[in-house]
DNA sequence: CGATTCTTTGAAAACAGTCAATCTGTGTGG
DNA sequence: CCACACAGATTGACTGTTTTCAAAGAATCG
């Protein structure tokens, strides 16, 4: 199971065979069945997770008691909580997987080690930050102005493996629309 | 105008007076009259920009023309095009003064030389971005799932210190609501 | 096949946006 | 000091979008 990382790790950095073999040797790998929990609500988030394979959520409970997704992480994404993980306080979001996954588990204590002692990872992580950050302001101009067939539209285009592979009623979640309101603006759309 | 910031970073880290003064060296204190740009849509986001005084906000026009707005700085708050900034590509965002403010700027070669000088700064950095983040995810939960008078409650109870600061129509467009309706929201509140 | 999950559709109600007009306060120039 | 312009806030009437509720139609899985 760990192939999948090295080859992304690989892909991505210059990291030498000793460096992998210092990050395998305190990784964990884990199988995750549909529909089971990575992380509940209240519980501290005590790895970083990267996703060799299947697809994960995060969502959060509303006032309602409705679920609100806030993610969704397929190969080669990482999912965590990172309030949490980094405060050490309980999370308030969920991680469950929507699909039989495969994914590799850091204690913080263990990544932090790694990325303070191999130069690359730390920077190969800190430009994933980055990165993850900007995705976060884009999403946020997304939703103060599109239109709900806009941010469908949107999604489609930036995410089209997520699209074809996850419910309908989850983006819709994810887009902050009603089921209904998503599959109204998709059966319009497909008139045009 | 330097004061400002050294006092911020004395409160907020454990910098010695060299550190410190090795900081003020690469910094570059500019005013900034009201409606003055920062930086503007096109161009490249240059500096990291520490607000020492005064009011700024970053905004992106949308496909019809209009500003939407992604954040608002005041007194200790970082203001960037983070984007643009580590990337050198073109900025989509623009950033401006809503009053007469000050402001200390680094570029990214100098503050890169910084960080990587002064741990303690890097470490205060690590931390600051990751609440950014926090933030950003956050503000995506209250998109997703509040209404207009929930996001118009949420923001006066998170930031009281710019609500009553800026105009109530930058509010409106920072929450992705029209100005007429956040009006509304805001007197039918009163009544209760 | 039966149960569950997912998607679609219709009708009504709630919500938010638009357009236009008015009101308010502030500041500038004569 | 006044008149005027200007930016900001509010209100009303109307339109359009989105949600809600309820029902029914696909698809999937054990």
């Amino acid at each position: 199971m760990f192939e999948v990382f090295e080859k992304y790790l690989r892909s991505k950095t210059q990291l030498t065979d000793e460096e992998l073999e210092m990050i395998r040797a305190v990784s964990i790998s884990r199988k995750l069945r549909k529909r089971q929990y990575l992380l509940q609500e209240g519980d501290v988030c005590r790895h970083d997770c990267f996703t060799s394979k299947g697809c994960l959520r995060s969502y959060r409970l509303g006032d309602d008691g409705d679920e609100h997704i806030l993610r969704f992480g397929v190969e080669n994404w990482w999912m965590a909580d990172k309030e949490s993980y980094n405060s050490g306080e309980p999370a308030k979001i969920n991680i469950d997987a929507l699909e039989d996954s495969e994914v590799i588990l850091f204690t913080r204590d263990n990544f932090t080690m790694l990325v303070e002692t191999i130069p690359n990872l730390r920077l190969f992580m800190e430009q994933l930050y980055s990165r993850a950050f900007d995705v976060s302001q884009n999403r946020i101009f997304t939703h103060i102005s599109y239109s709900a067939e806009e941010k469908y539209n949107d999604f489609v285009k930036s995410y089209p493996n997520i699209f074809n592979r996850v419910p309908l009623h989850m983006i819709a979640s994810y887009l902050g629309v009603s089921r209904e309101t998503l599959s109204r603006v998709r059966n319009q759309y497909a008139q045009k």
